[in-house]
DNA sequence: GTGAAAGCGCTAACAT
DNA sequence: ATGTTAGCGCTTTCAC
């Protein structure tokens, strides 16, 4: 527990007052000191093992120059290349990030927003945003800079990046349809996450676009992106009895817990239905049939929203972007084919 | 950027001193207060919408309530199942995790390190540490508490928390040679990492007990846990000439890159070479042809060292565990089967 | 049981 | 170009 240098010991060693001290460290108010003083300061704190307290600062500044990051669950497989692409713009800017694991729970994302809060963080990317999220609203208005990542919410004017949901269904669907099929299932996503509701109005979107029955029977909506639900979901499917050749899904997961279960009635993919994912998990083209999906730029994602976040806590002339919608790709493996007869 | 509410509000509208107000909030100080007090200040605190600052008082207390978390690579699936064990238990103990990324990088950690230490972290567990880590065991002797995770330090006495590695490749050798195989090559990882380390050496101190022979060419070390390295490592021991039936690999990911590599020679696995990987990754039983490998518990791992670092921060009467080894499990799969003739 | 006062380490007016 | 002073919001001795 060796007590640490502060400034005042470098001034007390260098017989000079603290805020000279101070100032000689700032690399902004160096302009008013003599060069001398600056390099005497620096080497004695280099010599002293300063290190400077961010708690006493933030203090004083009302800057942590921490920022919050809230996702659903970093074991899903999608959320770490997220977390690295903030955290390689963050913490070159100086920030650290403070993450945290909501679960998609409404209450649990709102302890841990006032947990954050508690902690001074000048900011919160919010990749965990529920549709109707009246926390996150809450502390948007408070004067916490806040961007959404992945997902949007409904009422509150909060900035967000997405992804390009629309295209990368639509990119999707125009692929079976190439492939010749026109009786497509849909196991939609979680309705109260953008991006399962952006999905599925995509889906229905394009859909009469091209001409194709939208059926009621041929939709089944998944309670969570897992592969527990994707199972479920095919099962409803099946029992319906209305015929499909594919099954387009709103993410990687529940078309992996699709195909199993599809299989289980003997039906193979892609020679007896052609299912698609969304996001390309890691290890995805590992795993066989290989699943045709969309794939999403995560890392990138997460860069992008951690400059917006900075654009917002580091004021420059730019206005500020409130919308980013990033591209998608489709990538096709062996998960779909042309249905048969 | 509407103000906060601080102790100092409530005590102007209660028209007492803050210091009253401070005790009346700290469960720890409420006994020397009258009832009413306490209910009072609640009462306003709640009404007005107070949360406290935890910079302030960790400036006070010198404590703030935070850790780092120090990890390889998020993006490594291992590790997301860790951080949640982590925050499991840390989290409902009031404390925040704040998660860097090392890349096993010496210079990048100690970098890290610092960052952590002017955040006034109250502790650090440190799941990259390395071998030779002289950043870590010196921030430890500053006084910083320090546990690590997965991998110990070589010369420094830090409290670690890791798996029974030697168990793990035990049973591995154990299970190869039930099925027959006398030929056993060996994939080692990097041997900078106690991992990497710990593993080979328990190969060699196995396969002598097995009696079986621990030729040179039939080990092929490998740089970094990755799937590239894997490749490399296979061809080598492809290109020594030197017969093997089975290959254990230090870790999955080596593991799979090996499977890829063997293909391309046309040796098939299992039929003409059994694999072994190490970790049992997620997604690891839907790809073929099924890796038998040893599962260790990422989420347990993660909440006994947050455990551990908690009875360091907050000292009981328990004596301070130094060394905890977790057991291990082995899974077998699909990669491994008697060999030919 | 409560108030007064000091101070954690730092920054930012304001002086000189 | 540097020193002085005050204070961020909180906790904690010491009075009374």
């Amino acid at each position: 527990m060796n007590k640490r240098v502060t400034l005042k010991d470098i001034a007390r060693h260098l017989g000079v007052h603290v805020s000279t001290v101070s100032r000689a460290l700032d690399p902004q108010k160096q302009s008013n000191l003599s060069a001398d003083a600056i390099a005497r300061v620096r080497d004695t704190a280099r010599e002293l093992g300063y290190r400077p307290n961010r708690l006493a600062a933030g203090l004083r500044t009302r800057k942590s120059m921490s920022v919050g990051v809230m996702i659903p669950d970093i074991t899903n497989v999608i959320f770490p290349p997220i977390v690295r692409g903030i955290e390689s713009v963050l913490e070159p800017s100086g920030y650290a990030s403070i993450l945290v694991n909501t679960d998609n729970l409404a209450e649990r994302e709102a302890r841990l927003i006032q947990v954050l809060r508690d902690r001074g963080v000048d900011g919160i990317i919010h990749a965990a945003a529920l549709r109707d999220d009246p926390t996150i609203s809450w502390a948007a208005e408070e004067g916490l800079a806040v961007v959404t990542l992945n997902r949007k919410v409904d009422s509150h004017k909060i900035p967000y990046v997405i992804n390009d949901e629309e295209d990368g269904i639509r990119k999707i669907v125009d692929h079976l349809y190439k492939l010749g099929h026109r009786k497509i299932a849909e196991i939609a996503g979680p309705q109260n996450l953008s991006t399962g509701l952006l999905r599925h109005e995509a889906f229905i979107k394009t859909a009469r676009e091209y001409d194709l029955q939208v059926d009621p029977d041929l939709i089944a909506t998944a309670l969570h992106f897992d592969e527990d639900e994707g199972k479920k979901c095919a099962r409803r499917l099946l029992t319906k009895d209305t015929p499909f050749t594919a099954v387009i899904c709103a993410n990687d997961r529940l078309a992996l817990g699709a195909i199993v279960e599809f299989r289980k009635d003997g039906l193979r993919c892609p020679e007896d239905v052609s299912v698609t994912g969304f996001n390309d998990m890691p290890f995805l083209d590992l795993i066989p049939p290989g699943l045709t999906t969309i794939k999403i730029q995560q890392h990138r994602a997460g860069q992008t929203c951690a400059r917006r976040l900075l654009d917002i806590l580091v004021p420059n002339d730019q206005p500020i972007v409130t919308e980013t919608i990033l591209p998608v790709q489709l990538i096709v493996r062996g998960s779909t084919g042309s249905p048969k007869a």
